[in-house]
DNA sequence: TGCCACACGTGAGAC
DNA sequence: TGTCTCACGTGTGGC
């Protein structure tokens, strides 16, 4: 054990001298074993005081590695805001966790939003209030679009549909025909709707109402997304 | 330069001395500068051939750290869907893209969401399209309920609000007290909406009716949150 | 060859 | 006191 002790002690001396002489500690460290290292250092004949004498070959960009990583580590600190404790384990555990829970809320959101329109009635009603309903089950879905003239520039235009995203398809395409509208009913019932637009195109000719028809009909049968 | 060389190289062997005395290489290290660990484990008297002669305190305790930290960085790579190099660095950062990515989606699907009734067609509509509506601006904000009866059991239920958690809270007000949601009609404005509900409960009194009434009453009048 | 990313063991400091 | 976390420089393998 004393033995065992003496030769740890000494490596230790070692491992100092060797350290030192990399991380400019010398000065501290001082005593007998910094010898060695002065000695070289002296040799070497640069002119700065027990400083730069060796440097492993990737020494500096080590250093700009770690710093980058710990660099990154801080950033994800930052955008998580739940940190249970200041280490870089729990930090990659919060890390995670956050993830997770804003994939699930994402994940929540997308199916709350696309069992709209009307306000997501089933889904966010619970569940005796989805039976609450009178049942209607498996209505067949088909999207349909009407364009019906009213009189000068007017039109009613309905469309059947079920899924959200194809409202602000419809809204742009209008939108892009320069079509006012000037009114919207919109009936749901079990995630259909059925919508109304009163829209006013003003001096658009018949056969641009033909190709307006043509590209709604094109957004509404198109596979819910 | 030539003595620098020589501090230089007497450096690495003092560092293979220590390394090696640690890491257990000494055997292909060999020759003559493994004598003086080979001297201090003869010394130390295990009799294990040149293996396991002196640990640092922590020397696993850092190993299972490491490993830890490793496996949170591989937890991190396998939630990530979009990995674009192999490396620490390129994980972690790929981790905050996603983080912000993923917080701003929830941002929008809540906006999304909130901005209903009617599909959110002011928001999600482009400027241009929301300017395609007929102006109908500063209309005074007054929630409203009437229940109106209709026949035996039967009821006209009108709303009139602007956000979305009510049509929750009033279909849950509506489940509570029995009431079968028979057909809904939605109309929606600027993201008000007016609301139609024909209802049925089955032996109700009139003062239960007046209590529904203004349970509704409550729930729609609350300040918007 | 150099460059880059990684794992390694160690000492220092916090608790 | 021990335990834990971190930063450090080095060795090594892949390119």
């Amino acid at each position: 054990m004393p033995r065992r002790q003496r030769a740890r002690s000494s490596e230790e001396l070692k491992a100092e001298d060797f350290v030192d002489s990399v991380l400019n500690f010398g000065g501290a460290g001082g005593g007998g074993e910094g010898e060695d290292e002065e000695e070289g250092e002296a040799g070497g004949g640069d002119g700065q005081p027990a400083a730069t004498e060796y440097k492993s070959k990737n020494l500096e960009a080590e250093r700009r590695r770690r710093g980058r990583l710990n660099s990154n580590i801080l950033a994800l600190r930052a955008v998580v805001p739940n940190i249970t404790k200041m280490s870089k384990e729990s930090t990659l555990s919060d890390a995670i966790d956050h993830i997770k829970k804003l994939q699930n809320q994402v994940l929540e959101l997308q199916q709350q939003l696309a069992d709209s329109p009307g306000e997501a009635w089933e889904k966010q009603g619970s569940v005796s209030c989805s039976e609450s309903f009178a049942a209607t089950e498996n209505m067949p879905y088909q999207g349909q679009v009407e364009l019906v003239p009213l009189g000068p520039y007017k039109y009613h235009l309905k469309i059947f549909c079920k899924k959200a995203g194809i409202f602000t398809k419809v809204l742009e395409a209008l939108c892009s025909y320069n079509a006012q509208v000037t009114s919207l009913s919109t009936i749901t019932f079990y995630g259909y709707a059925e919508s109304v637009f009163c829209i006013e195109v003003k001096g658009e000719q018949d056969v641009v109402m033909v190709e307006l028809r043509s590209l709604l009909s094109s957004i509404v049968e198109v596979p819910n997304n």
